[in-house]
DNA sequence: CTGAAAGCGCTTACAG
DNA sequence: CTGAAAGCGCTTACAG
């Protein structure tokens, strides 16, 4: 099927030795003009590409990124992915995207091994900690920066928004609205992100001297559904929450239609945090109180970090948090009288 | 940096040849019952994987399908590829996406060809119809899928929505509501999936036997801002428009926006159509009445057709049309009076 | 059942 | 300025 043409043959066709024919083509080393002219008509004339995957095979740099996702259903994987995308492609690399959930599969991880020696540099969109992937690049101290990672320490370079800080601020706005009964819904703990968002609302809760309700505590999955279902746990006990914050958009997505399925109304019945601003934050009804993650900040920044480990070839452990800030909009209210 | 090891370690620790313990690791010929196990523990023990570049470079496949796309900002292309990597996983292969727009530079081509060689099959999703690319893999008629693709008649695999059609019966939608002068905007003619739509347009429009007026016609560029600019230009027109018809959502947001700037109401003073039925068409005020792509399903087909073609090892030309259809909500109403 | 060659398409030293 | 070797990590015939 694939007729392309090889060196041998541009070489055949110019009349010179293979070396030169690869010479001449990079531009490297001392070649006779004419000659190099020579090489570049044949080379020309067959439609040669060179065989990236016999040059890396050689050693030599792909001015590749591979950037290693978890999924593309989420809004916010999806934000992230074109921020990178934009800001890699200013800088002269090319993005190569590989789904890499479910690393267990031995195939996938001869995939996932591929593409680190293919590419210059990887970028992990918020890894799964229990990737074997991570160990592996810890030790070896590939070029690589992690990016939304927080489940634990890593001798790897991470870049991520503020989580636990950004959350106590969210729930400290519901508290300035005199809201005491606050319910948390958490998300999966791939990333542990959603564990430090948990944090920041119990710094925001014991700062304020309340305690902390085991029942207003709810394990969600990320997910529209999930938010709808833990909210309609949390309308069922006995005194029920007056304020609900949802360790992402999507679940309070979720949990603002339970509360209206209930027959409540946002914000004057209950009040709705979320956590990304995803776009449709601003479009829904109400529209979303969120904490606003610094998505294009934090691709830019990834990618500056990740092109300065390139160049050292190696990566060395460091964690940059950038700030994400409260966005108050429509789906908070005061707290309802009694 | 990377310290992987190679079989020639793996065949040293087990104290065979290089050759054996490649067939005892492929499973392939006849090797000892012995002789297998011991190969299999070398390679456990020095966390061996095979190197899939050198693989490649000598034939055999990957179990990989490549992903050009148009870079990653537009919905349409975030749920066309979530929904083909989850039917591409749910069959067993594994995707690699690559950000393909602007061919001609000579680099990105060559990783263009390097990822068609490591590939499989390959999906084109909204290839730009002047993409040299599409020209090469019609003359090979290599193994490989267009998605959303109507520019022009090509010797390859094409899966679509019913762009033409479904535009028809948006505008035969608003004719019923007793629309009259209704606009077109147009979007970029890349895939040419905006002049298919315009052609629906303009069969409806005919088959009323109403006059096309140049005027109503306007020239946008899929985004939100040129769905903004180009309706501010309508409705400064002398006999403006009752009714807009953009050639995606995108643009039908921009155009309800500048009605709400103008001090008008959608749909009491002009109606609006998009046409894609993005996430967000469901969820902004009022809800977009616009057409369903069938995302899904042109996902599912695409990468069915696209394993055919790679069972053969070729794709031959054909042309799937999936019927997309009108999804009627608040954004359009009857013909203002007068 | 096992192995010594040849080769995939290229580049890196080493000679001339 | 140009070229003949060696080799990247692997597999495909061809021998034993």
């Amino acid at each position: 099927m694939q007729k392309t043409s090889t060196l041998t043959e541009v070489a055949e066709e110019a009349g010179v030795s293979l070396i030169t024919a690869s010479r001449a083509l990079r531009g490297v080393g001392r070649v006779a003009k004419e000659t190099r002219e020579r090489v570049l008509a044949a080379a020309a004339k067959l439609d040669y590409t060179p065989d990236m995957l016999a040059q890396k095979m050689r050693g030599g740099n792909s001015g590749l990124v591979g950037v290693f996702v978890n999924g593309f259903r989420s809004l916010v994987m999806h934000e992230l992915l074109s921020a990178i995308n934009d800001e890699a492609r200013r800088l002269g690399f090319d993005l190569i995207v590989f789904n890499a959930d479910h690393f267990d599969d031995a195939r996938r991880a001869g995939t996932a091994e591929m593409l680190r020696k293919l590419c210059d540099g990887l970028l992990l969109l918020l890894p799964d900690a229990n990737d074997g992937l991570l160990d592996k690049l810890e030790r070896a101290h590939a070029p690589c920066v992690l990016v939304s990672f927080a489940a634990r320490p890593i001798d790897l370079p991470v870049v991520l928004g503020s989580n636990r800080m950004a959350a106590k601020s969210a729930v400290e706005h519901l508290l300035g609205l005199g809201h005491r009964r606050i319910a948390f819904i958490a998300g999966t703990s791939f990333t542990g992100q959603s564990e430090e968002r948990q944090r920041g609302y119990e710094d925001a809760l014991r700062a304020a001297g309340i305690a902390l309700e085991p029942a207003y505590l709810r394990q969600g999955d990320f997910n529209d559904a999930s938010g709808f279902t833990e909210t309609q746990a949390l309308l069922e006990l006995p005194a029920p929450p007056t304020a609900i914050f949802a360790a992402n958009d999507a679940m309070a997505f979720g949990a603002m239609d339970a509360i209206s399925d209930a027959g409540l109304k946002v914000p004057d019945d209950l009040s709705v945090v979320g956590f990304d601003d995803v776009i449709r934050a601003a479009v829904v009804f109400p529209k979303l109180t969120t904490v606003r993650q610094p998505l294009n900040e934090i691709a830019v920044r990834a990618v500056a970090e990740l092109v300065d480990a390139m160049r050292n070839g190696r990566a060395e452990g460091f964690r940059i948090e950038l700030p994400a800030r409260l966005v108050i909009r429509d789906s908070t209210g005061p707290a309802p009288k009694g």
